[in-house]
DNA sequence: CGCGTAATTGAAAAGTATCAACACTGGTGG
DNA sequence: CCACCAGTGTTGATACTTTTCAATTACGCG
């Protein structure tokens, strides 16, 4: 649920003493917009340290939460390949440290660092490889069976991220999510 | 919902004119099985022509259908950076004609091929920007809507993707798909 | 023709959303 | 220090959506 890549972060803190002008460091704050849905940047960013939500929002306000990423996550790289406006929100949940390259300098490392190239190809086959099961069994399972997963690979998730949250993750309302809960407790049957 | 990436077929068609040994080509009939969820594999798989399925399929017997690829597509790809086991089905709707190439020799190219490496890192972004919204809207909006978007994008795809494979895609009974279009005939509000 | 797969439909059961009321918390300002 | 407020979390009642199960029809093909 909460994703990192510590190979990738090892790797962009080496680049950055090789090639300091390529990168600036940011401190956020939490509940801050990193990234808005539909406009346009010139920046990514890797997370050196705390959490974002990565969401879609669409227009009824509904909020639908892609992924949680902290440190050594990379986002807002999709853009630079696709060359459209970002089509998904980020905003920090904790204070932020991150690293901030420009897509040109980005383009520059891709194109002449091998050991560059390859761990981006690896973070975005990670990617995919985590969003396909996840979408699968959200689908085909009650929610109760969802958060039976959940605590069962992130035990002691919800002192870290609000309900709201995790409600909008597992893309159901909270009225359902606290029902799931009850009735869990009610009768932990396995 | 079909997919396609006619200019990494295009950059694929001459790469197997410039290092014909790299590449086989094959031709597969219907409904045939080419990758196998939990398998290991060593070749991955470029789309010439025709339609295929990628789907996971859980414990239940459940298929969730991810995406339906047809020309220049590739499959197959992510376990060459992840080193794990295929997470998902791929089978043949229509017959089909692909180009197969092993990891060996595709890592060969991402090494040495910087247009190569690039355009998948574009079809890799292209995957994650595609699943993201889809499940978002899924997961946010009544099967009627869904039905509505789907017509609406690819009118008469029911002649060529069978309704057990529609439902699966949409991640939904057939029964409720069924009704769902009933509704839809007899109350043609907008 | 007969077989298997795909598609359709109804009725009951299960799951989830909506709406609305209320509790808890941590600021903020009077 | 207290009152107030906004954001977060909790809960009940009800309506709606979707699944499950099972029975039936339609279709393609040897």
């Amino acid at each position: 649920m909460i994703r990192t890549h510590s190979e990738l972060l090892a790797y962009i803190e080496s680049l950055v003493l090789k090639r300091p002008d390529f990168f600036v460091t940011e401190l956020i704050s939490p509940k801050e917009k990193i990234i808005q849905q539909n406009k346009r940047y010139s920046y990514l960013y890797i997370i050196k340290s705390g959490i974002v939500k990565c969401y879609l929002s669409d227009e009824n306000g509904k909020d639908f939460i892609q992924e949680f990423l902290s440190t050594g996550m990379e986002f807002g790289e999709l853009e630079v390949f696709s060359e459209k406006p970002s089509f998904c929100c980020v905003e920090s949940i904790t204070k932020l440290e991150v690293f901030k390259i420009s897509y040109t300098d980005f383009n520059k490392l891709l194109d002449t660092d091998t050991n560059f190239s390859r761990l981006i190809l690896k973070a975005m086959a990670k990617k995919i490889s985590y969003k396909a099961p996840r979408h699968s069994y959200q689908q085909s399972y009650p929610i109760e069976d969802n958060i039976l997963k959940l605590q069962e690979l992130y035990p002691g998730i919800d002192k870290i991220i609000s309900k709201k949250d995790i409600a909008s993750y597992m893309g159901v309302t909270m009225r359902s999510l606290n029902r799931a809960l009850n009735t869990l407790k009610h009768k932990p049957v396995k």
